[in-house]
DNA sequence: ATTTAAAAGCGACTATGTCGCATTATTAGG
DNA sequence: CCTAATAATGCGACATAGTCGCTTTTAAAT
């Protein structure tokens, strides 16, 4: 299961770097200047997922939003950080602070999924 | 736009109270006695939000849940709690722990959805 | 009883995301 | 450089979640 060098690979990436923000697939499909399959770049984004290279987001519009990991190395890949989602521009991003929580005795946390929404610095 | 009582609010906050945790429609469908349309209970479910009975959460699967406001007044309705979704019962619930955070300046929240994913306590 | 407007039912519709399968193309090995 | 293996893509179909418009029903005020 190696992974190989694509240019769909590449443009996705590409893509979502020049952003510099979170991005949905639709997002993703309309900024990409070649023609991709829809079910192909949900795949590919996925693939990043599991590589450590994007990390995934559920906003609250229920959609999965996708963006560069930055310092997460792959045995340690918790995206403890809040994310902003603007009501506005619609564009989610990545906030520096860390999401610090304490959980009931039991409990096993696999993954932190924290969003806020609102209205971001630019669009107020 | 007074709100009347029905057979169907009734049934789906009883069926909500009586799970003591967040359900989302197919569940609340799944438990009611009486047949509800799938879109009426959207509706009883989203006006339960708006006046403060119920909030929304969106858990990483993308689906909207349901849960019963304990002490939330209507002008501060914030529900800045943690929210647990175990992989293997599936359930959602309300964590007692705050959500604390500091954004920059500038940004305005409107809305906080927090989840953490794993194995709960009766699971693990 | 009558009225009125909120609530429910129904059907249709729009994503979003996934899956299986056939086809294409990357990459390693000879 | 050619070939084989298999990862990646395209395509179509599908499942599910959630919404909307319109008609009908029903709660509740007078």
């Amino acid at each position: 299961m190696k992974r190989r060098n694509t240019p769909t690979k590449e443009a996705v990436l590409s893509v979502i770097t020049k952003a510099g923000q979170a991005m949905s697939q639709d997002a993703i499909e309309g900024e990409i200047s070649i023609d991709i399959n829809r079910a192909t770049i949900y795949r590919v984004l996925n693939r990043f997922c599991e590589d450590g290279v994007l990390h995934k987001v559920i906003a609250e519009d229920g959609k999965q939003y996708f963006a560069l990991c930055d310092g997460c190395d792959k045995t340690h890949q918790k995206h403890q950080h809040f994310h902003f989602k603007c009501t506005v521009c619609e564009t989610l991003e990545c906030l520096p602070n860390e999401v610090n929580f304490s959980i009931p005795r039991g409990y096993h946390v696999e993954n932190v999924n924290c969003v806020l929404t609102g209205v971001c610095k630019k669009c107020s």
